[in-house]
RNA sequence: GCGCCCGUAGCUCAGUUGGAUAGAGCGGCAGGCUUCGAACCUGUAGGCCGGGGGUUCGAGUCCCUCCGGGCGCGCCA
């Protein structure tokens, strides 16, 4: 963990920078670490910035900081390059050996509770891998923030009012004509949510069919938002299983939840009546008297993203009401609120603001032994734990949605808490598209001359029936995993085949959803997403396994533990981590390089949390895995003959395994002991 | 029309708040398993970073503009 030097480096320097030139205020700089290992360990570019202000030529300015910075805990030597660099090089040992021996925890940042809300599909069908991704991205980051001590909340919102669901009772009760019990019947006896997939797909058929069957879906919607009746028993049963089984399919990729908040709880508990209020109080909503949305309650959309408005400067001219100011509609002239104003108490509630709680019951215990709470609007458990009250909020969902998501932004700014209103994060990410050739496997066939077929991918429709199903991926990726560990370990059991070969296919698909940037729409293709190979997460986990390996073989041969290494390290030779032996190289490939590589994930990490980029994370863990394999190819461990090489190497990769497993960890990837 | 995102090697993508010689995987070519597991490693070829202006000591990265592609902008959610 490396955070903490980059601190102190950077104190150092910038105090450094205050005496030798008498500059009171430092302009902020970074702490880089350069290319190579040959160019030190850290890298400040600092005299660059300076050269204007001092007059002086950044060579100059980085020779006499060189000079100018004192001897500081844990840097050997300070030099300024040619070009004006100032590079740092590390004691070694100094850095190391604590680290090697995990004496050395990552930085606890001073946060505040953080709500993470993911997940959100419709509880109506199974899951897809457009929920993958999203799922994928919500979890990591909760990882992330926990892994550098943020207290997190998860939240997983479930839309068990919409119109999804009502499509789906429609789906029961009108095309299939089912009771009640036929539906309990058809839901202990099938996959349901793969029921309800083939269901749906027909509904959206039957409305399209004639216009007027709607009546029938807005008949049921009435009768979900006001309990109490046959249709309301109906749906409350299809999304309680549907639920669950959404649960089992991430609970299969190491996702879970604090919380899974209920839009009907929102409405029962009357959370929307009192935000109306506030809203209507503080004039962020208004009663639209004339034009087409006379009758409705209104909110008027500042002009410009949130982006934006975080810019917005005083001496800037707000722009004048151009053409027609937009308003969002917020309550409907018939009296119903939209998803917007649900959403806006919802958040509210989240930030503490709200003035109201739900109550809660305990949902599950998941497989990890953490419980699972829900909201309820019956009397709740008085023993259940504290939630909301946020001080930071981050909300996972896909950029098409980015525009309500300003509005929740937009409100708290106008009803007077701009600091919530900053910390309202719409965690956006493009969205997942399938590939023309996966479509086709899914038995969907575009006109070859259609405006589809032009088109660069195929998209998910849940409507149509058309996607990937989240199950359907993993017990592909897992037969496949499966037979290839069977074939390597001849005296598996098939319980054991399968059971890694579930680890190696949870490890592909979360690295397959991570490793690209979040503004990139993925094009999924199934071919692409079963490789093993190359970039993937089974051979981040195949690189850790190595290395449990070796170190068991280490102990096997020669008793020696890893605490036993260890141990000695004060007593060992350290040439070989000092870079003095005789074949030894200054630049990579080392021993030094590899596991200054290793300690650098907190920084990653702090990175990934602040760009919200988890790409960063899944590069960097490739890499260390890829400079750890070419390590291990080219220097014996076990079979090195001098025993103080041997023993540091051995505690260098014992080192890169803990941290490549943390790492890995991050990503919800579990290592195997053997694949 | 307005807003957001994308354009980097044959293909799919990385490229840190602007910094040192533009990287990786796949595919191609040439090598490496009696040694700590070849889901691996080594070498090699392959790039006007979509085009054009600008800011800067320095631009793949920031600004403007154009081109190409995607997504939003509903009394749906």
């Amino acid at each position: 963990m490396i955070l903490s030097v980059q601190r102190r480096v950077h104190d150092a320097i910038a105090e450094a920078i205050r005496q030798r030139f008498g500059m009171p205020d430092v302009p902020p700089f970074a702490v880089e670490v350069p290319p190579t290992r040959a160019m030190g360990d850290l890298a400040v570019p600092v005299a660059f910035q300076l050269a204007r202000t001092l007059r002086k030529a950044p060579r100059a300015i980085a020779q006499e900081l060189a000079q100018a910075v004192g001897r500081t805990p844990g840097v050997a030597r300070v030099e300024a390059a040619p070009n004006g660099y100032l590079n740092l090089y590390l004691d070694r040992l100094a850095f190391l050996v604590p680290r090697i021996r995990q004496q050395v925890q990552p930085d606890r940042a001073p946060t505040e509770k953080t709500i993470v809300e993911h997940t959100a599909i419709n509880p109506n069908k199974a899951a897809h891998v457009g929920h993958l991704r999203n799922a994928t991205l919500g979890d990591t980051l909760v990882r992330a923030l926990r892994f550098r001590g943020t207290p997190v909340e998860t939240q997983n919102y479930i839309d068990d009012m919409g119109v999804q669901v009502a499509d789906i009772i429609v789906g029961f009760r009108e095309l299939e004509r089912r009771t009640m019990d036929e539906v309990r019947q058809i839901a202990d006896s099938t996959r349901f949510d793969y029921y309800c997939w083939d269901l749906y797909s027909k509904v959206s058929g039957w409305n399209e069919g004639d216009k007027s069957r709607l009546a029938v879906r807005a008949a049921v919607l009435h009768d979900l938002e006001h309990g109490g009746n046959d249709t309301a028993a109906m749906g409350a049963f299809i999304v309680d299983r549907i639920v669950r089984t959404h649960l089992k399919t991430m609970a299969r990729l190491n996702i879970g939840y604090d919380l899974l908040t209920y839009e009907g709880d929102i409405l029962r508990l009357h959370f929307w009546t009192h935000a109306f209020e506030t809203l209507k109080a503080q004039g962020a909503v208004f009663l639209q008297t004339e034009g087409k949305l006379a009758g409705c309650w209104v909110m008027r959309i500042e002009d410009g993203s949130a982006k934006a408005s975080a810019e917005r400067r005083d001496d800037v001219e707000p722009a004048t009401d151009d053409d027609e100011s937009r308003e969002k509609v917020i309550v409907r002239s018939n009296g119903v609120v939209t998803y917007v104003g649900k959403d806006l108490a919802n958040q509210f509630w989240k930030f503490g603001l709200l003035g109201l709680d739900f109550r809660y019951r305990l949902f599950a215990t998941q497989a990890d032994g953490r419980p699972l709470w829900s909201t309820t609007s019956d009397d709740g458990d008085p023993g259940a734990p504290p939630f909301g009250h946020a001080a930071r909020i981050f909300n996972v969902i896909d950029s098409r949605q980015m525009y309500l998501q300003a509005l929740l932004s937009q409100a708290l700014r106008t009803l007077g808490h701009p600091t919530e209103a900053e910390n309202s994060i719409h965690f956006s990410y493009e969205m997942v598209g399938l590939s023309h050739a996966t479509a086709r496997e899914l038995g969907y066939e575009t006109a070859a001359e259609s405006e589809e077929a032009k088109k660069p991918f195929v998209e998910v429709a849940g409507r149509k029936g058309l996607g990937v199903k989240i199950d359907d991926l993993l017990d592909l990726l897992t037969a496949k995993a499966s037979a290839e560990v069977a074939r390597r370990n001849p005296e598996f059991t098939p319980g054991d085949c399968e059971r890694v070969g579930a680890q190696i296919a949870v490890a592909a698909i979360r690295y397959f959803m991570l490793k690209y940037s979040r503004g990139k729409l993925i094009v999924f293709d199934i071919e692409e997403a079963l490789s093993f190979e190359g970039e993937t997460g089974p051979y981040l986990q195949y690189a850790v396994v190595r290395a449990n390996n070796i170190l068991n073989k280490l102990q096997e041969r020669e008793g020696l533990s890893e605490a036993d290494v260890l141990a000695v390290l004060d007593q060992t030779p350290a040439d070989e981590m000092l870079g003095q032996g005789d074949s030894l190289e200054p630049g990579e490939d080392t021993l030094w390089a590899l596991v200054f590589e290793a300690s650098r994930l907190d920084e990653v990490v702090e990175q990934v949390v602040r760009s919200l980029e988890f790409s960063a994370l899944a590069k960097y863990t490739f890499g260390l895995a890829q400079t750890f394999n070419a390590f291990y190819h080219r220097y014996p461990i076990l079979n090195e003959e001098r025993v103080d090489r041997k023993r540091w190497r051995a505690a260098g990769v014992a080192y890169v395994r803990a941290q490549l497993t943390r790492a890995l960890d991050l990503m919800g990837i579990e290592v195997p002991g053997r694949m």
